[in-house]
DNA sequence: CATTTTTGACTGACTGGCCAGTTAGTTATG
DNA sequence: CATAACTAACTGGCCAGTCAGTCAAAAATG
């Protein structure tokens, strides 16, 4: 009974695993079976087939994904802000990680041929608008945001801008870092003058294009996916 | 003699055509043979291959971009960019082009793995990013934008704000009408205080969302590729 | 309790289709 | 007539999906 589940969870993961080892275009279903002790028949013996795993597979992702947004309580909201769009975009130093992202750009660029695969994808742009939105609205609360600021709009907003960087990244190796604190300041400009600036941000001396410093700090290491490792 | 050069051109045209019916991912020499009046061994007998034909292809469309994101000296500074942007994210109401954008997206994906295609992105990238930086200091010189704006800063910013807008199009469908209009709202907010707004906004009532009016004229029609027909 | 039967999970070997690339031969062209 | 431009037919490899079993454990039976 549960037996079952266990197997399908380790088809997961080894679906996490063998996409950042052969990317979306390539895989193949042995690929997937060979991060397993099991073979590809169990593998076609659980899913009914390729397109039905991979659903599975983003529905997968997306119970992590929440775990990756989810608010962590401290600090202002503009504070959390910033924290959670750092999380959203951590360019991960594991190369694993790297490469799955590179490979999320595959699958996203899959949806429009594939059934099923746009609905997940609009969850998980639906649920990291909800939660900046929602901060949005907690910093104008606070005074932190001129209240004429539109929380659906700065939310817009930011998810284009993160698939931008997301986009950028994989296409044409552009710098995470430099990216996503261009984004930061967007959101740091937006404080109404006065309100207290958040102290730990670690970019207060790099305005320039390309200074992505190496040995930033992230000790929240989680990608916009929960690493199932 | 210039009889290769046409053939060559001919099947160029023909994988634009046959990459908006069936998409990169399931693309065959033998579909691409079929938009023209040649045969599938025809194709390998004027490349070296699939990745070689593609590498060619990009060059091809690259050069057609230049003509999309080369500057119409008409109007300020200001003016040009926001037309600049409105050519680079126009929707096109033509279903073949919309298919193309969705195709290129898998492309862009692909440049990761596949070699050489990366490089030929990356120009693409770095053109509309002059383009961009270089009337952004004409706006300055004009006087419409502040001296502090940087013009690279801005051109980043629009970059990766273009790409968002790419990516969530076709991954979950969002309204490129809307986000596109969100950036010239972004662009045109930069204009220093008494400066001249232009006039030939067409976006002036709706701050609407989602808010797309689909009598939205574009004289121009032309994608972020030139199209071959 | 000892046995037979059933079932869920799984495997190795196979198949059928697809597709990039090749080759041997044909047609056009200058 | 020599070479360039092509074609039809073919080849070889790959891969999703299938199938005929195996096997251990659970359930039924007497």
């Amino acid at each position: 009974m549960s037996q079952e589940r266990d197997t399908r969870t380790a088809f997961m993961e080894a679906t996490y695993r063998a996409l950042c080892t052969h990317g979306y275009a390539d895989l193949t279903m042995q690929d997937i079976a060979d991060e397993t002790d099991k073979s590809k028949a169990a593998l076609h013996y659980h899913f009914d087939g390729k397109d039905d795993l991979f659903r599975e597979f983003l529905a997968y992702l997306h119970e992590g994904f929440a775990e990756t947004i989810a608010d962590h309580p401290e600090g202002t909201p503009v504070e959390r802000l910033v924290a959670l769009v750092r999380r959203v975009l951590d360019p991960v130093d594991d190369s694993a990680d790297q490469q799955f992202n590179t490979a999320f750009m595959e699958i996203k660029a899959q949806a429009p041929y594939r059934e099923g695969y746009r609905e997940v994808l609009r969850r998980f742009d639906a649920d990291l608008r909800t939660e900046v939105a929602d901060l949005v609205r907690e910093a104008i609360e606070n005074g932190q945001y001129d209240e004429e600021t539109d929380p659906e709009e700065i939310a817009e907003h930011v998810l284009t801008y993160i698939h931008g960087t997301w986009t950028r990244a994989a296409a044409v190796g552009a710098d995470v870092v430099a990216m996503r604190e261009h984004l930061v300041d967007d959101l740091l400009d937006l404080l109404v003058d006065g309100a207290s600036v958040p102290v730990d941000v670690d970019a207060t001396e790099d305005r320039g294009l390309a200074a992505a410093d190496p040995d930033e700090p992230h000790e929240n290491s989680s990608e916009d996916v929960v690493d199932p490792r």
